[in-house]
DNA sequence: AAATTGTCCAACCGCACCGAT
DNA sequence: AATCGGTGCGGTTGGACAATT
């Protein structure tokens, strides 16, 4: 289409930045808002373009940023929404309190990446790289998670993708959620009005859902498919999650089923979550605890990913100094 | 002590998405 | 339906700093 540039770059100061502009960043979004970031800077008399000053400020500025070393927690968080999201920055940090997608993204090229390779681990698939290293090692603790079946593995990958959809959506929510009680919030833009108070939430994979009066979604989710492109229902989501760490899909998905759950796609949309600790919460704890069918594919699962954790929290990388 | 190499991370860039017109 | 502006996202870069030779 050709776009125009997002400001004219001519005279638009570029690279570090420095207290003073900072300061007059911070005391112009606490006075109004940051509102259009395009306009922000010549109202705030800095000689940047609004991208630059949104960057700034959601990576540094914001007032709810924590910085510092990862906990072991937060590692164990990300490799995990890793396995399932992929680069997926802005998903994971949902999950991360305080924490910005671009720090988790330095976090993980810098540190965990790395750390998963040295022991063996694809940090795309998060499986072991080759059969081959592990057929020839049965010591190798990689062993343990290979010996999981690439059933399970493909199951997961199913997961990842209804998983990774319905996070989408849950990442708005809370985004915007977030929006409403930040005091320097945007005016006008992004306002979402979510109830205090649900009288019939359900569980609904993990998470704590409101019924269709809550609110209105601000958008469907819509998965890639090799066929038409679809939108899936939440609970369809919630099902599949279900069937699938059975080993017991039910049903083939055609593009015709999916396309008929595009017809309930609206009920998706009404799905509100209901506060953000369920929301925040919600997922890891479904990943680790939805297990409670009991049958063989779940523990398999669970013991995939207890022996990815393991081997993060017990490998001697994890302490040496290259790390 | 100086030069080289490696690591980290803030910031930039280009593209995609979404809503408005 | 097409176009445009605003914004968000993920990949990449480059400079500062640390470690090593």
């Amino acid at each position: 289409m050709g776009r125009s540039p997002c400001c004219d770059k001519v005279g638009l100061k570029k690279g570090p930045w420095t207290p003073e502009e900072d300061q007059k960043l911070l005391a112009y979004i606490e006075q109004h808002g940051h509102g259009s970031w395009r306009s922000l800077p010549l109202k705030a008399g800095l000689q940047r373009c609004g991208k630059s000053c949104r960057l700034r400020w959601t990576n540094y500025l914001r007032p709810d940023i924590k910085r510092g070393k990862f906990s072991l927690q937060e590692e164990q968080t990300i490799i995990q929404l890793h396995a399932l999201l992929g680069n997926r920055w802005s998903a994971i940090a949902t999950h991360l309190p305080k924490r910005t997608d671009n720090e988790i993204k330095n976090y993980w090229n810098t540190h965990l990446k790395k750390r998963l390779m040295k022991m063996g681990i694809d940090p795309v698939t998060h499986k072991p790289k080759s059969d081959a290293l592990v057929s020839n090692n049965s010591s190798c603790s990689s062993n343990l998670i290979d010996g999981h079946s690439s059933k399970s593995a493909a199951n997961l990958s199913h997961m990842a993708q209804w998983e990774s959809a319905r996070l989408e959506a849950e990442a708005r929510l809370v985004r915007e959620s977030r929006l409403r009680s930040n005091p320097f919030q945007t005016p006008h833009h992004q306002q979402l009005l979510l109830p205090e108070t649900n009288p019939n939430h359900e569980m609904t994979g993990g998470l704590l859902f409101g019924g269709p009066a809550d609110l209105e979604s601000p958008s469907s989710t819509t998965l890639s498919f090799p066929g038409p492109v679809v939108s899936v229902s939440e609970s369809r989501c919630s099902e599949y999650l279900l069937e699938s760490s059975c080993g017991e899909v039910k049903e083939t998905w055609t593009p015709e089923s999916l396309r008929e759950d595009h017809e309930d796609h609206h009920a998706f949309n009404n799905n509100v979550i209901h506060n953000n600790n369920s929301a925040e919460a919600g997922f890891t704890e479904l990943l680790l605890s939805n297990t409670a069918g009991g049958c063989q594919e779940d523990e398999d699962n669970k013991n995939y990913w207890n022996t990815i954790l393991d081997l993060v929290n017990t490998s001697p990388a994890h302490d040496s100094p290259i790390f």
